[in-house]
DNA sequence: TCTGGGGTCCTAGGACCC
DNA sequence: TCTGGGGTCCTAGGACCC
């Protein structure tokens, strides 16, 4: 059997320690990044039950002093990236998951830096020293163990996992666990008794999968028995790049859905614009004052990254959604994402030179001079912020920063 | 003062082709 | 003429993750 040397490294409550390492003042105190929604809870507002995702009113409901705060969003990124940072001293596989979170594999390393074991401590070491922030760490032999392990660590400790005591560990704690239930798995599989990873395991495979599909099924079982093939995967590139708004509770109507449908248009399209990317499939999102959402798309043959097009194409989906929902009157999210990526498909494609023809055509020189101006604008704004130039039209109160929801993108 | 923003993957039905 | 089966793509919806 091969040893445990996958890590999985978590910066515990990112954003909160980040704001509690930069103002001493709200070291040990009850803290929330964020403000109608909590993105991240210190631990000592965790204590008070306050988590992620819940709403600003309902923490502060739980935990009366608790203090919102937040907004140092290139901090985020640049200690994020640090730490991250620390784990490519020790091996280039490295697959990073989000912001404040990797995998590592530290196979072959042993002899120039130690054990797993001792891998794990140093980093934990230098990320406390260096940059001053909490990090858990689990080491185990399958990434699924690792992250579980880093789970289980929390708060700012290191757990490593056996190989000879895999099911052992595995076995007894709680399926909402695994990576890939949430709430709704957890309830189905709670109805048939199961509460524990082990209870799950001892399910033949078809039982698991008529309760849950065939490829949730599948791979719950597969973990359960800490079957995991994944690789550590390293330069993951995006398959879709979106933008959403929530809007609070607004009428279904033109003068409301133009201007946001543009603005979100031109973060997505100059995004894809930046890396030479263009699309296929555009799909908007529109949710109701329910909180139910519908979604409508359309794939084109001839691929986009110009605002303009992305908007139009946006604008005609969300007209349809009106058709299709008449009694509809109130709005309370508007969401473009597009999928289907490729390069820049007159650079990449080796098409004979009358199918390029036809591609421009299709393309439409309105599209290419569309793209032309994006552009222009794109130089623009890289030279002195993104504020310089807009589309008309747009911007009333924007809920969430720009720079904020920058946060979440995955690199294209 | 209810409920952010960015993603991935799966399912199921229908169209279309062979 | 009728029937059928597999494969692929598109669309809509939903669960999940950070």
């Amino acid at each position: 059997m091969t040893g445990a040397t996958i890590l999985h490294a978590d910066l515990d409550a990112f954003y909160a320690s980040v704001e509690q390492l930069l103002n001493p003042e709200l070291r040990g105190k009850p803290i929330a990044v964020g403000g109608g929604v909590v993105l991240a809870a210190s631990y000592e507002a965790k204590a008070f039950g306050v988590r992620g995702g819940m709403s600003g009113w309902d923490a502060k409901a739980l935990c009366p002093e608790l203090i919102f705060t937040g907004g140092h969003f290139e901090e985020y990124q640049r200690l994020g990236d640090a730490a991250m940072a620390v784990l490519d001293d020790f091996t280039p596989l490295v697959e990073r998951i989000s912001i404040d979170e990797a995998f590592a594999d530290v196979a072959g390393c042993e002899h120039l830096f130690g054990t797993p074991e001792v891998i794990a401590q140093t980093i934990r070491r230098r990320v406390r020293a260096e940059l001053g922030l909490p990090i858990s760490i689990g080491v185990a032999r399958t990434k699924h163990l690792a992250k579980i392990g880093s789970q289980v660590a929390k708060p700012d400790n290191l757990v490593v996992i056996d190989p000879a005591r895999e099911l052992e560990f595995l076995h007894d704690l709680p399926v909402s666990l695994m990576w890939g239930v949430g709430p709704v798995t957890e309830g189905k599989l709670e109805d048939e008794g199961i509460l524990t990873i082990g209870q799950l395991a001892e399910k033949k495979v078809e039982w698991v999968q008529g309760l849950l599909g065939r490829a949730t099924g599948e791979k719950l079982s597969q973990l359960a028995w800490n079957r995991d093939p994944r690789p550590i995967v390293t330069n993951q590139r995006a398959r879709s790049a979106g933008a959403q708004s929530a809007l609070g509770r607004k009428p279904f109507a033109e003068k409301i859905w133009r201007p946001t449908l543009r603005h979100l248009a031109d973060r997505i399209a100059s995004r894809l614009r930046a890396k030479s990317w263009f699309g296929h499939t555009v799909t908007v999102r529109v949710r109701f004052r329910d909180m139910r959402a519908v979604t409508r798309s359309m794939t084109i043959d001839s691929p986009l990254a110009a605002t303009v097009s992305l908007a139009e194409i946006a604008e005609e989906l969300v007209k349809v959604v009106r058709v299709d929902h008449p009694d509809e009157q109130t709005i309370t999210l508007l969401a473009i994402s597009v999928a289907q990526l490729e390069r820049d498909p007159l650079v990449q494609m080796e098409l004979p030179l009358g199918l390029v023809d036809e591609g421009l055509r299709l393309g439409s020189r309105r599209g290419g001079q569309r793209l032309g101006a994006d552009k222009a604008m794109d130089r623009v704004r890289e030279k002195f912020g993104r504020e310089a130039i807009a589309y008309g039209g747009l911007d009333g109160e924007q809920r969430v920063p720009d720079a904020f929801r920058g946060l979440a993108e995955k690199p294209l």
